[in-house]
DNA sequence: CAGCGGTGTCACGCAATCGTAACATTTCCA
DNA sequence: TGGAAATGTTACGATTGCGTGACACCGCTG
């Protein structure tokens, strides 16, 4: 499946966060400053998805998927758009541009990500294998919010299964009990460290058998042990 | 066969862009920037299919598609409405209106051309799997704007539709309220995210039986049942 | 004008879930 | 080998999320 991804935005900084963001989500990232470089790559690589400042120097977003819709050959590219101000939102909408999803600004890199994925999604019809991490015999499924062992179906709660997926993510590189507690529970939890174990076991308990790929690493965390 | 389809919006984007998409699937493009002008056109031209645009400058998408649907010569041509609000589908389908088939917007261009197929395949006679979606003893029918429960019919109000669709749609993954809120409402609808569940009590009770299929996500949000 | 259906919000209560402390066990190193 | 530190385990009170019923609002219709 083709996983091109071109972005375009003048800003060096939106275009650098996006592309780190999208690169670790498994995409090949694109670049475009202006909206003639944009046209072109998008001509000329057929990307499967475009994110597209609305606002771009010399040729408005606007414009840009206008030309793209009108092309045949690119006509087929689902495009996103980014765009400032909310208001500016009931505009696009009214008129109706062609792109397939909208994001205002500030947003996050991880809400992109989402929204990416959740177009491509939806156009290529279902099944997206990206969202499925599987190590041993645990498969955790991210859009269904279901875990699998040996395809038995595991009923997580939510703490859990963010825990369990975020570990997934990032396999074989050991997670400190700090490192969970902010990326899982969030910024500023004020919460003992020690809670984690306490999720860590309930865990593994529900994995039963495929609890084995958890490794406590002594004085440090957790890790997902590599294949 | 007639692959004549007329459509009446009096934004030019709009226009270019609809233009564009249903031309590169096939189709001969006529265009009308007002209720007068579709009327006219439409009466001359005997298109195979309406695209209307609900709101007209001057005349209403609504009278012209009952000047259209009272006159003999022009009331077998099927139409299809685009509308902003979901709220308003209630009136447009089913109803005394007589629009084949509805859009909210905002909608992707791909979007229109394949219900353009399938308004013209359903009025050949041939039956258009892709309009019925069904899981366990549920059936959604979005054209006809129907819900079934072991073949008897449910009423649902219009957000309640939606509601279903959307989850129908999105089989098996799990959708968030702010997912849900954002899709089903709008971009920027300030509602409460509990609101959500009170929808989702009245879908259910509405379904009777055949809410089953309708899946609580503690912590995350709802998700309708594979198989 | 009153009645009505559709909608959004609120408060209540139950049950699932969470966080913590206390206790048990393992691991490591002097 | 013994003791301290780290982790596993257990139990329980506190919290949260969600279903439920009630209600107010609003546009429509007769």
């Amino acid at each position: 499946m083709n996983r091109k991804v071109l972005v375009a935005d003048d800003e060096e900084d939106v275009l650098d966060l996006v592309s780190a963001n999208l690169k670790s989500a498994g995409f090949t990232v694109l670049r475009a400053a202006d909206g003639a470089e944009a046209i072109a790559k998008a001509r000329r690589e057929l990307p499967a998805l475009l994110v597209l400042d609305l606002m771009l120097p010399e040729m408005s977003g606007i414009e840009v998927c206008k030309a793209l819709k009108g092309d045949p050959a690119t006509a087929a590219i689902p495009i996103i758009m980014l765009t400032a101000k909310a208001e500016e939102v009931d505009r696009i909408v009214g008129l109706e541009l062609g792109a397939d999803d909208y994001i205002t600004k500030p947003f996050s890199p991880r809400e992109l990500v989402l929204r990416v994925k959740s177009v491509l999604r939806r156009l290529t019809g279902d099944s997206d294998p990206g969202d499925q991490l599987k190590v041993g015999n645990v498969t955790v499924d991210r859009a269904r919010h279901q875990v699998r062992v040996k395809n038995r179906l595991i009923d997580l709660t939510a703490t859990e299964f963010k825990l369990l997926t975020l570990l997934f993510e990032r396999r074989g590189r050991v997670q400190s009990r700090e490192q969970l507690l902010r990326d899982v529970w969030g910024y500023e939890s004020m919460i003992d460290t020690r809670t984690v174990d306490t999720h860590m076991r309930r865990l593994r308990e529900k994995l039963g058998g495929g609890s084995d790929c958890i490794e406590t690493v002594r004085g440090f965390g957790y890790r997902i042990a590599e294949e």
